[in-house]
DNA sequence: GATGAATGAGGCTTCATTCAT
DNA sequence: CATGAATGAAGCCTCATTCAT
């Protein structure tokens, strides 16, 4: 019976976690969370407010990675090889919380109204700006943004090519650091 | 009163279009686009079936010309330049139907439950197969899907990057162009 | 293409008859009737002025032979002989309009509300006055009303039961006759 | 405010029972049932999970007599005394569960359609199945069931007829023993 | 920590009906 | 004779949320 205790709180993370990504935020209701943990709707405003809330404290338990990241970035000399190094953090990232970035990508709509949203797509923003050079031409930009889109969706479309996962991880990689590395060179 | 007769259907497809693309297509509900188009939700179920039904005929009606370029991309010779032309009409496609493909790429869970939806992801695997080489390394399948990638990232999220956008669409373009002839080049 | 011309009333009247017997006057649509005749919902507002209207033509048309035989009997002779040929006759029109009288059996809630249906209930407790003797006791009054609706249950429910129908149609009849012979000896 | 607490499941079903048999069950909506018991319809789903449930209830409740009295019926000898028995116990549970029985005589269409409606006719053909002689003559056969359905008819239409209702019904079913025992001797 | 009972708003859908053409 | 388009009312149902216990 009793799931080791006291963990209930994560344990509805969780699972809304993976009834978000699974059928989006709106189709997903607490009914069935509540059901899947075998509790009641009410037992999950004991640990959160609201629905929204489930979103937030699952945004920040996994955001905190990323803002790391890019407070490390920020401390670092602007050279290629700590581009490349961001792309390859960027990655692991993307990987360790796959779930919570596919439900960002197919809920774009729903994370977008949410203020943890907004802090989100800023600090993507931010990121692709500790990438770009600066005065770069418009083409080296498109690169900067294509490195950064190969990462998500090599991650999660890749899925449909054959192949080891680690050697996909790493071809999509080396793509990234290839795009950055000619951004650079084009300066 | 009366608004322009007989265009009914096409005015809910467009209104819906737009909300779907804005709000995600859970959260739009049929009283809305009944509302901003000054008509009773029932005169919504005398033209489509269903909720469901208005954005299979919206999909129905905005792929028609991705599955042309398909057939056109078939009966060509599988050289470079074919590829790239496929990526240059492909771009004309993706900025033709925008708002479409906002929604799907902000509604993935809800689309991918759809028929149509399914019908979609073969259609961009098949593209993604005439672009590729047979037998290339990962590192070339990834540059490929980068390159289709880099269009759709390239179409939305530029618009945060200053520029003029017929400037901006020529270098998002060109990314693409160059992953598909290093692919080409590798092999 | 065409049905014979002219006859759509009758063919409205037909098909909603068999809807009704089948699914009930509330489960019916009359969409479903418009259907299933190949013809639009308002092309039934061109014969009848409403759904309900429907019921009462096929009530009229389908009950009229049962005022015929109201009418006869009133005229005859109240012997014994005359009443088991109200039964005969009676039976007769219960296999004639079957799907009626399975209707007005499944829809009693139903046709109690219409006019038409009073009427009727009236019919049938009129029909059962001219069976019984005036004086009678209870116990004969029961073997008047069960007379009437063993040949009711009789027509509708011996399907479960096995052997030829016309042998099951005479077995029903012979068991009415039975009752008002007791009843009337009783007396 | 506060009626008697934790009956309102109960209250539910009798108040639905009530308006099914006088409206029928198509006729009577939630909002109706709602009101009549000063509650939201949404309470009524949390204590169903739909109307067709509540009707599910409701059988479930009123038909265990008769399941009883079948497992009874099953465990005697089959003389012309148990049949009687049975008759006679019947009559009972019809009139204890009249309403019940007065609602499926005028929703047939409806309650066939139920599961719970399809073991409700398999229980009237076992019950008939017990009172009938497995050789006898198809007149002896529809006066069994005639003697069923006159307790049935008797029930319910014997209102149109005067007198103290415990001398119509011993009336009743003094025309049913007798139906049994006649079917018994043609034997 | 959690439940049982309930609510109010709103969802999608279907219906009978109307009317100009 | 019949259709195409639309309406207003109402249907069943689900949701996020609350609160006393």
């Amino acid at each position: 019976m009793a799931q080791a205790r006291g963990n209930t709180r994560q344990r509805i993370q969780s699972v809304a976690l993976e009834l978000f990504a699974e059928q989006g935020y709106e189709k997903t209701s607490l009914r069935e969370i509540a059901e899947r943990l075998d509790v009641t709707k009410a037992a999950l405003y004991y640990h959160f407010k609201t629905k929204e809330d489930i979103l937030i404290g699952i945004f920040q338990d996994l955001t905190a990675p990323m803002d790391e990241l890019i407070a490390w970035a920020g401390r670092q000399p602007r050279t290629l090889e700590t581009k490349q190094e961001i792309l390859r953090r960027y990655q692991v990232n993307l990987i360790a919380a796959a779930p919570l970035f596919r439900f960002m990508q197919d809920n774009h709509a729903v994370v977008s109204k949410l203020s943890v949203g907004l802090t989100f797509k800023e600090r993507m923003l931010t990121l692709n700006d500790l990438i770009q050079e600066p005065g770069s031409s418009l083409t080296d930009k498109a690169r900067c943004i294509s490195a950064i889109f190969t990462l998500h969706a090599g991650t999660f479309f890749m899925a449909n090519v054959e192949g080891d996962p680690e050697d996909k991880r790493k071809a999509v990689l080396e793509v990234a650091l290839d795009l950055v590395e000619q951004a650079q060179k084009g300066h």
